[in-house]
DNA sequence: GTATTTATTTTGATTAGTCAAAGTATGCTG
DNA sequence: CAGCATACTTTGACTAATCAAAATAAATAC
């Protein structure tokens, strides 16, 4: 079995990855992981050796076939586990994230079906995000509108925070502006940087460019 | 924090340990660990230097109060969660102990205090084995009548089975004598080395005297 | 098109955990 | 009590993962 250290490099690179062909570049990987540039070359290096992505020296990572199954793995515990943390024990869903991120190396394949069954096979976790499916198929994430390139004045709905920083999410919490929640788009002020939008059932919100573009509407 | 080795070390120290003074041999670790005995050896001596025990030359290891603080906090994650992954999740109480034995390292207190509110603060696992209260209580375990040293043909209900092993359980599972089960003991014939009992709603079954002795009953 | 900045790689060292094999202490046997 | 078996410890080596700091390559600036 892999490591936990080699689960969240596969993992990494799979959330950083843009493209059909992007290559992730290695400070992405180190300031994601939090270890300094060296280390990633050094474990990129052994984890290209066992086939788990391509390392072009100075251009960055890109995962194989194999590497790609076994991030899309993890990446299904890590959204089934926050969900079911969410949904079955009642856990706040600002604080997931981080146990998430321990557990998905520990839930077995056997736990993890029993935890899908129970929760009768989401689509998303309670960030909007999807979730891979039992044979890997990840929906496509690509092109949802934000905050930033949605139309004005329309009614919307928030589907999905691209963000699980705690900060962030403890924002959007005090706000409402939590997946299921309904609003509209007032104005954008790209001199000021400053976008303002109108929660139903709650007040108007300002928030920069740069964090209306984690929050997903429909 | 520790990590799941440390852990893993001092609750077996503590599950090892037969009396207020006794020492666990190096040798009952190596073999419970699945490791040689210099690396026990070795690991103790770090252990011992932060404090978790007390080690003798020669002689095995001791908790001290901080290591079986510890060893509690561990062993009260892996019961709970074994019972969590029975009653909630539905599975098999023959397969949780190796879950529960990778788990135990991943769930934070936050998500520990959750799953007991969840069940209610269970007092025992799917074992019988009782569960360490959040202030780290143990009930004392200490002098429960097995097969082995109950009367003869009174009535009586399986309490606890005290050996986690894959072939064990399957075969308390087979034979139906798992906790909860009503029983009596026909006969014990030292001389074979066997012992019958008669299941109520089911047959009479023959066990060896070793065996016998890890089935409690009330 | 040379100089500077930035990203990446290399090198040497460290920590946790482990094993194989050699060495040592202890307790048992005759 | 001497000899031996057993349990334990020591030593030297190894893997995985990491960092600090020096070296190098590539991109950007002037
Ligand atoms: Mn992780
Ligand atoms: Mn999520
Ligand atoms: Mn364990
Ligand atoms: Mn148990």
């Amino acid at each position: 079995m892999a490591t936990s250290t080699v689960e969240n490099y596969l993992k990494t690179i799979l959330l950083r990855t843009e493209g059909p062909d992007h290559m992730v570049p290695m400070g992405v990987l180190a300031e994601a992981l939090d270890v300094v540039p060296g280390t990633v070359t050094t474990m990129v290096k052994s984890l290209a050796e066992q086939g788990l992505l391509d390392h072009q020296a100075r251009q960055g990572v890109r995962l194989t076939d194999s590497g790609r199954r076994l991030a899309l793995e993890v990446l299904r515990k890590h959204r089934l586990v926050e969900t079911f943390l969410v949904r079955t024990l009642k856990m706040d869903w600002t604080e997931v994230h981080e146990e998430a991120e321990a557990l998905e190396h520990a839930v077995s394949e056997r736990v993890l079906a029993r935890i899908d069954e129970f929760l009768g096979h989401p689509a998303t976790d309670p960030h909007g995000d999807p979730i891979p499916d039992a044979n890997g198929h990840l929906a496509d994430d690509a092109e949802a509108a934000t905050l930033l390139d949605c139309a004005l004045n329309k009614p919307l709905r928030v589907t999905r925070i691209t963000d699980q920083s705690t900060d962030f999410l403890a924002f959007v919490q005090k706000t409402g502006l939590k997946p299921g929640t309904r609003l509209r788009v007032l104005r954008r002020e790209p001199a000021s940087g400053v976008l303002h939008c109108e929660v139903r059932a709650g007040g108007e919100i300002a928030l920069g460019l740069p964090e209306a573009a984690k929050i997903a509407v429909s």
